[in-house]
Formats: C-alpha cells, sequence, structure tokens
DNA sequence: CGCGCTCGTGACCGGGCTGTTACCAAGGCT
DNA sequence: AGCCTTGGTAACAGCCCGGTCACGAGCGCG
C-alpha cells in the first residue's frame, strides 16, 4: 500500500539471513517506505552514522555483534526507535525491557502484514504526532488499532488473529483487487507452505461475521483475487 | 501512556550505572518527560544549575558525592523536589524523613509503574495546582491513589501491592490492548527474570475480585495481551 | 521462633483457532 | 445446454494457547 505523505519513513533492516533481508527489503519499500539494508551489526552501525534512520528492524541474532549491544550502540548517537526481530522461542527473558522506549518486537517467523502493522505503531507513538488514533474506516466498517476491535454500524465484531489481519490488509487496500497469493504473502508467515484454499476459508468466515447483517462488502473477482470496498447500488 | 498536557515536566535523572540510568531515561522520556540525566553527583548539580529540573531522580549511592549532600546542594539554590533511589535494605532510617519536604523514595530493584506513579504523586503534590485528587476510574471501577483504595460499584476491594500496580497500569492504559511482555517490562521489577505465565497468574486474581460479582473488565485478545475496558453488549 | 500471607512456578485441562478436505454451487466456454 | 473450472461453505481433527489450580518458597509479622 503506497503511502502518500512527502517523505517516506527510512528504515534500517538489519539481518544476515539474506532470504529474510530481501523479503523484507523489498516488500517494505513496496510499502513506501525507504529501505537501506545491513548484514550484519558494523554494517548496520556504519550505515546508520552515514544516513540515519527513522526505525531500526534489528535480528537479535547476529554473526558479530548481539542485537541488543547493537541497539546500545545505535542509541549512543542518536534516539532512534527499534523493532527487534527474535525467534519465537528464543529467551523470553531477555525480551524484557524491549516493549520500554517506544520499540517492540516481532517473532520468526513473522507475516509482513504484522511487521508493517508494527512498524506503523512504532512510528505513531515515537513521532507523537498523533498521539493514539489509529483508525481505519471503509463505508460503515471500523479498525480500531489500540483496542484491537472490528465494530460495523457500531456493532463489535470478534475476530479470531488471523481474521483481523487478513481484514486489517483488506481495510488498507480497499478498492483495489488483491490476489490470493497476495494474500498469503502478506498475511500468513513467511515459512507457512499450505495451500491457497486457507485465503478462501478465511475469506469465508470474515463474510459470515462482517455481513451476517448488513450488505456484502467482500466482492470475489474471478480468476484474479478478492476485493474490499464500500457497496455501491447494482450488488 | 504519552501525557497530553502542554509542557512535559522536565526531569532530572541521577545514577552511575549506566543501565539503570538509560533504562530510566528511555522510559521516562517514552512516558511523556522531558528528561537529562547525569552519572555523578557534580555532573548533577552542574545540569541543574545550568538547566533547572522540576524534579530530580537521585541514587543515594553515588561514587563522588553522597545523595543526600547532593540533595542538599541542590536546594541551597532553587527548592526542587527529589525521588531517591535507594537499595531494599540500606538506611530505611535516613531515608524516613525525607519524605517531609514533599520528597519520596523508591527502592531497587523499583518497578517503572511504582517510579512514574511516584513522579506524578510528587509533581501533584508539589506543584499543587490540584490539592490532592488521583483518581482513575474506568467504568463503576474506581482507584484512589491517595488512600490506595479500589472500588468497584462503591464495594472496597482489597488487593495486594502487584495487584494494585497491575491493575493502575491497566487503568491508566484502558482502551489500549497491552500485551504481557509490556506489563512484564513496566509492573515488574526490573531485574525480574521470570516467565510471563506470571501475568496471567495476576490477571486470574484480579479477575477474581473485581468481576467475582460485576461483568468481565479485564478481557483477554489471544495472541496479543490484555484490554481493561468499560463492559459494552455484544460481550 | 513459628505462623501465615503473598508471590512465583509448573502442570493440567479445556476451548477455540487453524488448516485440510470434501462436497456443492456458480460461471464460463465451447 | 453441458462440461469443466473455480470458488464457497461446512465439517473435522490436531494443536497451540491461555486459564486455573495447587504447591513451594520467601518474608514479614506476631
Amino acid at each position: 500500500m503506497p503511502m502518500t505523505e512527502e517523505s517516506a519513513p527510512r528504515l534500517l533492516v538489519v539481518d544476515d539471513e539474506p532470504n529474510i533481508r530481501e523479503l523484507l527489503s523489498v516488500s517494505l519499500r513496496f510499502s513506501g517506505f525507504e529501505v537501506v539494508a545491513a548484514a550484519s551489526g558494523r554494517d548496520a552501525l556504519e550505515s546508520a552514522e552515514r544516513d540515519p534512520p527513522d526505525l531500526v528492524i534489528l535480528d537479535v541474532m547476529l554473526p558479530d555483534l548481539d542485537g541488543f549491544q547493537v541497539a546500545r550502540r545505535l542509541r549512543e548517537s542518536r534516539q532512534v526507535p527499534i523493532l527487534f526481530l527474535t525467534a519465537r522461542d528464543a529467551l523470553q527473558d531477555k525480551v524484557t525491557g524491549l516493549t520500554l522506549g517506544g520499540d517492540d518486537y516481532v517473532t520468526k517467523p513473522f507475516s509482513l502484514e504484522e511487521v508493517v502493522a508494527r512498524i506503523r505503531s512504532v512510528l505513531r507513538r515515537t513521532r507523537g504526532d498523533t498521539p493514539s488514533a489509529a483508525r481505519y474506516r471503509v463505508g460503515d466498517l471500523e479498525l480500531n488499532e489500540d483496542a484491537h476491535e472490528v465494530r460495523r454500524a457500531g456493532r463489535l465484531i470478534e475476530l479470531s488473529p488471523t481474521e483481523y489481519k487478513l481484514l486489517r490488509y483488506l481495510m488498507l487496500n480497499s478498492g483495489r483487487v488483491l490476489s490470493k497469493a497476495q494474500i498469503l504473502d502478506r498475511v500468513w508467515n513467511y515459512d507457512f507452505a499450505g495451500q491457497h484454499g486457507i485465503v478462501e476459508s478465511y475469506v469465508s468466515f470474515l463474510r459470515h461475521k462482517l455481513e451476517s447483517q448488513g450488505p456484502r462488502m467482500i466482492y470475489t473477482v474471478r480468476g484474479l483475487g478478492y476485493i474490499l470496498r464500500e457497496p455501491h447500488e447494482g450488488d
């Protein structure tokens, strides 16, 4: 979802695994950010000094320096928010303290939807222009990021985590057709190896919950994918 | 919990341990304060003269000067409230009596929730704009900081210290989802190394006490954390 | 010195979420 | 019109997550 504001936030992606680095770089760039990548802690520090980013996405497992050391060194010169990447089961104890300075963390394997959402959240908090107001709306459908609530025509709708992520993706791209492949790549974890039938299932779930008392909002575009939009006459 | 008032209070953090200094600086800044840090008594005095703070957070164990000496010297030029940091077992007698001048103290290892609450309390008393009224309320749930009392629908609820701190944090952030990591970082002491299962336990305790005779107020958001909010129809 | 309360951990249990499959419906093409 | 492809939905099983309970340790208080 290309962003429209004047100056795109500058991100520094730090990960030694080329696949992950590339995945993040490409898709974050596509999401409207300006992205610089580094493969090691030293490269990261060097790059950050040469070209200070607005936010750093930092794998905690790096070959040369520990991610936390990199974080400390990064902040010596300048206050910069960090989104940590960490293995799911690794070191819960080391995780403590990560959420304090407006920082946050995401566990591997992550979904890009999750990463982008966290980046937006952290930038919103630290830039602090709008104290806290992450709300998206399409027609009478409303999504509140802080409370993690979805309402249609004011009525609360309970969603599972995956349903929520899927809906957020659809809403952020309302009026645009999204293919099942795009949705899979974006909403599901990058290591997901399943069939794309799962997308159909979850679209079905969402339709049930969203459209049980109201006109259709998720339309099928045969051979292409799905589009979320405000209903207009003739549907 | 970014604060929204026009001019953020200016804090001077004085501690020789870099980790603690950094921890306090970052998280207090994030809590909406303007923060300057000093690593020694001399630095503190110098900084305070150059740039007078609204409150000083002062470790009593400093390499060069005793914390109390620093306090005295600070007060020579200007009356400024002080929040002392002290080791748990050290010098209770010397510390008591400090609370007379509007000062207060917190023992190490502290929880950030505690530090922020004390700072707010001291500033409230010394600024004296609002004589003394720290009450938070969510629905029919009421928390009185001065009396350290919690009531639901007027009925008094007895809480342990940890339960109280947890509830205060939830109430100050009502309507926002808080992850277990955030809660651990903020409510538990900074040296806490346990698992986040403890948060679940304490949420369970709170639910027992708060919701024994009334609708649910602490909601679980699967995969994310907890949110405290007024119950609304459809739950 | 001992009693009791509170904090913290580990284990067990239950529920709901996830992902697959199978069957059915609808659309399109020839 | 009929066939074939594509999508929708429902049902199901496995599993992960969270809730609660129970036990143990530490501490303060009597």
